[in-house]
DNA sequence: CCAAAAGTGTTCTATGTACACCCATGC
DNA sequence: GCATGGGTGTACATAGAACACTTTTGG
């Protein structure tokens, strides 16, 4: 049976907000002293569990038992390029809101988040994955409303505007964002509101009821 | 060594238009006699080459060594749903030129195309993956102009609206029709033109030229 | 000369884009 | 009372949708 030669893995690509920057997580390499080499979060296919379930897991076990967007991104497996690495790779992306923290945990090796403009020198074809997940993202970002999912439960319009803006890397105008993002019917008011410097914002959150994906155009630019 | 239980397969769903109907390509199944259950073809995954390769190889295998379009559809993993069944599927889909015929193979079984409406009774989830690949067909020729992918290599503005119509289910009009789908640029006129009842109508093909993806708006409708 | 399919522009409507001022709070 | 970010509507430009007649060939 051939398939004995073939290493199956999941890898995540997770992305989040730190310090008003796109980011991701990224885990060093100690593989016999690679310095400054870095890779997705990841691990071995295992029977009994279902693939999303496993990267969920796999993005769990660093982030916690949180909520967050998970997808299918891609299956990468150049089986042709070199024969000693025969790796199947099933790659998901995830967002996760910006007030969630890295869990540290003593035996494994410390993840780190890496602005998406400052990344390390990365293993195999990390780098590749990489920027396609980040056309995806800034793609998703435009056609349907999934912007929210980086920030916290509670969210200004300005901070989702922001949100955009950063990913998106154009300025967008105020009030046609407004409109769109309302028209769109994935996020609604709450009572709340935000004290801060000047005048207090109406906080928004995600409507349970919201339809998943817009099946309408493109929202942003 | 977990990963001994878990299958890994290639599937292909392979578009063409038979008879001016959407149709797919299944092969019988006869594992102790199932009647009348049907599969989407595919394989084991072997080392050593491309999954793109392997999904090439399992469609010339049926259509021969002509081109294709071909692309990554998703992976299915439900390894939670039976512990018997350890299967991922690594789904490709294909467009085939309707002009090409299956290659009769003595021992194979012989595989047999389906219009999309009348579709027979298929294996585990190949149904689902069918939709699936469906829907992403249809959004796929909405926003790119992929629908010559199924037309022999010169054809006509009409007979590319009449593919259009066929399997986005929707009258198209035939000026704005031409309009987009010229100023989209991805085909171009030829010399020759084709007689028949009417006018003779002038033929267009592929541009080699052509950017892969339309980066613009909705084309239709 | 008639049938059959090919080919061709313009008007109207909807959507997207650009733009400037008032509001509520903390200091 | 002023500095700071929050909140709001309208006019214009562009893209999409609707629409009918002329042209070229074969029989």
């Amino acid at each position: 049976m051939q398939n004995q030669l073939i290493q199956m893995e999941i890898r995540v690509v997770i992305f989040s907000l730190k310090d008003s920057r796109l980011s991701v997580l990224l885990l060093p390499i100690q593989l016999e002293r690679l310095p400054g080499l870095w890779e997705l979060p990841g691990r071995e296919i295992q029977p009994g569990l279902s693939l999303e379930d496993q990267a969920g897991q796999s993005i769990q076990k660093i982030v916690g038992d949180r909520e967050f967007y998970l997808e299918q991104l891609y299956t990468y497996g150049d089986l042709d390029h070199n024969p000693e690495d025969q790796t199947i790779s099933i790659i998901y992306f995830a967002l996760i809101p910006s007030n969630i923290q890295i869990i540290q945990s003593k035996n494994a090796l410390a993840p780190c988040w890496f602005p998406i403009e400052e990344l390390p020198r990365l293993a195999t074809n990390h780098q590749d994955i990489l920027e396609y997940a980040l056309r995806r993202l800034r793609y998703k970002l435009e056609y349907s409303a999934v912007g929210f999912e980086l920030l916290p439960e509670f969210f200004s319009l300005s901070e989702l505007q922001h949100t955009y803006e950063l990913i998106l890397g154009v300025k967008l105008d105020k009030r046609n964002f407004r409109r769109r993002i309302l028209e769109a019917g994935v996020i609604e008011p709450t009572p709340q509101r935000r004290m801060g410097e000047g005048r207090p914002a109406q906080l928004y959150r995600y409507r349970d009821d919201a339809i998943a994906e817009v099946k309408a155009r493109r929202l942003f630019p």
